[in-house]
DNA sequence: CACTTACGTGGATACGTTTTCAAGCATCTC
DNA sequence: GAGATGCTTGAAAACGTATCCACGTAAGTG
């Protein structure tokens, strides 16, 4: 039962200080022929830098966190994906939370993130500005994917526009209701929105229906300029993010308003409640009601018929993310927004 | 921009030593004075302690690592969302790695792992035990989740039943073929898969084929035994983990083997491996080919028809885990199995 | 040759915590 | 009242690393 070897051993069987062997293996300078022997040595001995000691030393945790709302949505499975990859090809670890979608918890695993020292975050945010004061005010690095934290009160574009000149800091005189600067990357929700409606509108639809969930306020928002000026609230829907609270939605809207002839689903796991709740219903898709899909997940394709959708590249998404977060230096792009994809399947059909 | 309270500003502010403060907050005993002092002061100076510290002095890092094969893979987030529920619960962090089934990866997380002190890992292992070997011969304390470490070559009941007794540490003469003794937990494969092939024999199904994937030798073995004697090997294919390999081996396998009339496959993968590719040569279900897929995945209701599967509690499976690798004092549980069951959706039918 | 410059090197320090140890003090026992 | 016993307390020593600084030595410059 040996205990790891530690720096000082390497530097004692290689007859040099610590010192040296810090710099050798941090790639500092050094005669090549020390370098040579210290190498060899630590090699020899099988030597592993402790990141503990490293982290003490430099106050902080390499790598990110990494909070997602919840890992059964196999879009946050696609983003964590490709969080990982990138943290794997930078060598660094990834420590997850799940939020489930709750402000409060999101908020105390922030706190365990403090705690821990880790200083860069990627986030799938479910809390508002308020909850995320406190990370950034804390020194995190954090970069928002596939949405922002809600604002309170941002019916006003061009708050939005300003909001890329102001600095959060510690001393701003109201700090709560200030809008976050935050990078962050997002698939262009209005431009998928957009292409969607106007493919239903193509196919003669005129009641069409979203169905949203937590943290989709850009895509409502996007659906109602799409849509147009007279838009009938009654059409627009929410599930809290549970599986049940969106087939209840789903359910509810086809009960409620039979004359909506097709919907498009702000999420999978929308989008399957909506065909369940559509088959227990009797509603034939397409024949009776079309169904568009954000999020192209495996399985849109099996069902029958396979499932229209907007694709987002989810694990691009994390993959830039983790770029953006490890490259906290350049603070060129404040927020990256990737591209959507309508891929027609089979689940829109002409207005009956 | 204020640093983070360290424990010695608390110490100075409540007039206390550091060592008092320490105390109070690990539980230890003090007078009911001080502490009450020590807490104000703790609170009020909004006071964390650094797990950085901590860990560098207690030589080990809190919390677990999580190493699965594949975040896209459904199962596999339900697993996950396990741990992080029961790692929640217990206030600590979990770092995560997708090995993407390759047992290079997953040595190289191992090592990650280990450079990051982290002495607690759950994994869903695919490496063999030669790949295991280090973690725990590092003293590492690892559970198995869903799978076992495959064994070179294990035709021996006695060889299993032995390896109850069979403590692998550094000292063994030979380590490599040693079977590793290290809990786990896993669903009942057999009782799972039987239950499975006896249903389907008994819709009439003679010709009942098995799309496998890596690490399901627990499971092709059940198969063969449920199956009985004379195992038709054609019958027995396999993928590599991809999404890709799965559909290339059903599609492989219902071509060259036009004969069989009904599959099992040994994962939500696989099983949509089966459904694409039956429904790209024509092939209905249940009419012409009966499935039955491993995990019970939210959309295996939505296919059509609804997939009948074989459940396992995937949740449950990942919060049993982290259970057993947070108290690991009680060496106990050797191998905890979870129950499986058989759900009769509509894809499978009689025999034509 | 004297002086600067550059570089390789190792000792010492600090990072924030837990834990050991001995000391201080009050209470109890004979 | 002297000694023993218990409890609370703070100083100090780790844990393993990165980095500052000072000390050489060798090379370059006048």
């Amino acid at each position: 039962m040996d205990k790891r070897a530690t720096i000082k051993d390497v530097a004692e069987a290689a007859g040099v200080g610590v010192a040296t062997v810090s710099r050798v293996l941090s790639g500092g300078s050094a005669s090549r022929q020390t370098r040579e022997r210290v190498l060899a040595v630590a090699a020899q001995l099988d030597y592993r830098p402790s990141a503990l000691g490293r982290n003490l030393r430099q106050r902080r945790t390499g790598g990110m966190g990494l909070l997602v709302p919840d890992l059964t949505d196999t879009f946050y499975g696609q983003l964590a994906e490709g969080v990982l990859a990138c943290a794997r090809s930078a060598g660094e670890p990834v420590v997850l939370g799940s939020t489930g979608g709750d402000p409060e918890q999101e908020a105390e695993l922030i706190g365990m993130l403090l705690e821990q020292s880790v200083d860069r975050l990627i986030a799938v945010p479910s809390g508002d500005a308020e909850t995320w004061a406190p990370a950034i005010r804390a020194g995190m690095t954090v970069v928002f994917a596939d949405r922002l934290p809600a604002q309170p009160d941002q019916e006003d574009p061009a708050a939005t526009a300003v909001s890329d000149l102001m600095l959060l800091d510690g001393l701003s005189a109201a700090p709560q209701s200030r809008p976050l600067d935050v990078p962050a990357v997002v698939a262009d929700d209005r431009a998928g929105i957009r292409t969607a409606v106007r493919y239903l509108r193509g196919l003669g639809h005129k009641r069409i229906a979203f169905l949203g969930g937590p943290g989709q306020d850009r895509r409502v928002a996007a659906f109602r300029e799409a849509v147009g000026a007279p838009v009938d609230e009654e059409l627009i829907v929410f599930g809290t993010g549970s599986r049940d609270s969106a087939y209840a939605a789903a359910s509810g809207l086809f009960q409620s308003r039979p004359d909506l002839s097709a919907v498009v689903a702000g999420g999978n796991v929308l989008g399957e409640a909506a065909v369940l709740a559509a088959r227990e219903l009797d509603l034939r898709v397409p024949r009776d009601v079309s169904l568009v899909m954000y999020d192209d997940v495996p399985w849109a394709e099996l069902c029958s018929p396979p499932l229209t959708v907007i694709a987002q590249p989810g694990r691009d998404m994390g993959y830039r993310a983790a770029e953006l977060v490890l490259r906290a230096g350049s603070r060129r792009p404040r927020v990256v927004v990737l591209p959507t994809e309508l891929i027609i399947r089979g689940s829109c059909g002409p207005h009956r």
